[in-house]
DNA sequence: CTCCTTCTTACTAAGGTACTATGATGATAT
DNA sequence: ATATCATCATAGTACCTTAGTAAGAAGGAG
């Protein structure tokens, strides 16, 4: 038998910062248009604090919320949730998604693979089922 | 700035496990159904012989391939490239695709977080569209 | 018996994740 | 002003996984 070289996937796997990333933004979108605290956030989720302000910069870079210093600071959504779509959040967090690395580096346009066909197919799915998501499809009310 | 915490992203990627295997069972399915040595494969496909050989060995577990040893040895795919989907190869040398660990770990079916939906719809995705996909797709002739 | 294959285990370098630690910066209330 | 409370930013670390390499055992064909 083969050491288990094999067991679960851990490839194919979105990381914790995209995890606790969306986790902090549908807990954003539930009070919106009100603002919160990481701290806040954070004890909610479940989520380490320090961590937490780390991922809460790149979407602030990546202008999917707005940031407030000082007493009476916190975050808030810098739109509807209705209009912030899912992959918007996972690829600020994670980069681009795509599935394997041979996009220009490996295989050019002359030389294809055959298995390229999979993954650029697979690519576009999921891009397609991420950007169709939106932020307020993630909230009961 | 942020220090370099996201460029691009290593995360919901597939392993070069997947690629060579993949490679390897189109390559094999391109002369199907005569049989092929691990050496003729590593060097059309340009794959480390040895490492290939471990994962000829996930395959032939995993009842993709047929191998024999010896002078005169090689392997076989074990079915018409027809037969055999994708998704099939990828999950035998990946593991299990699920985009995320919340499926029963953290996130119990009490306790669903709103994120979870997500990561639930995407796998579903995924496995649809590699599943529908059959090795003898790949191949041109 | 000796080639030529597959089969198996053990080991290792490089790199990424998921943090913690430490503090700077800035707004507000007193 | 100054204490307080929040965000903002850099540096460092423990752990784990990937992507191999090294070394050889096992077994069939001639």
């Amino acid at each position: 038998m083969y050491t288990n070289l094999v067991d679960i996937n851990k490839n194919m796997r979105f990381s914790t910062k995209a995890e606790y990333g969306l986790k902090a933004m549908t807990n954003l979108a539930q009070c919106y248009p009100a603002q919160k605290t990481i701290g806040e956030i954070a004890s909610q989720e479940n989520i380490s604090q320090k961590y937490l302000e780390r991922l809460m910069g790149i979407l602030r870079n990546g202008e999917v919320v707005q940031s407030s210093k000082g007493k009476q600071g916190g975050y808030v959504l810098s739109k509807d949730p209705k209009k912030i779509p899912v992959g918007e959040i996972i690829e600020l967090l994670d980069g681009e998604i795509a599935p394997m690395r041979c996009v220009g580096k490996f295989c050019s346009s002359e030389h294809k693979c055959p298995s390229s066909v999979v993954w650029n197919k697979l690519g576009v799915q999921i891009k397609k089922t991420l950007y169709g998501m939106k932020l307020s499809d993630l909230i009961k009310n």
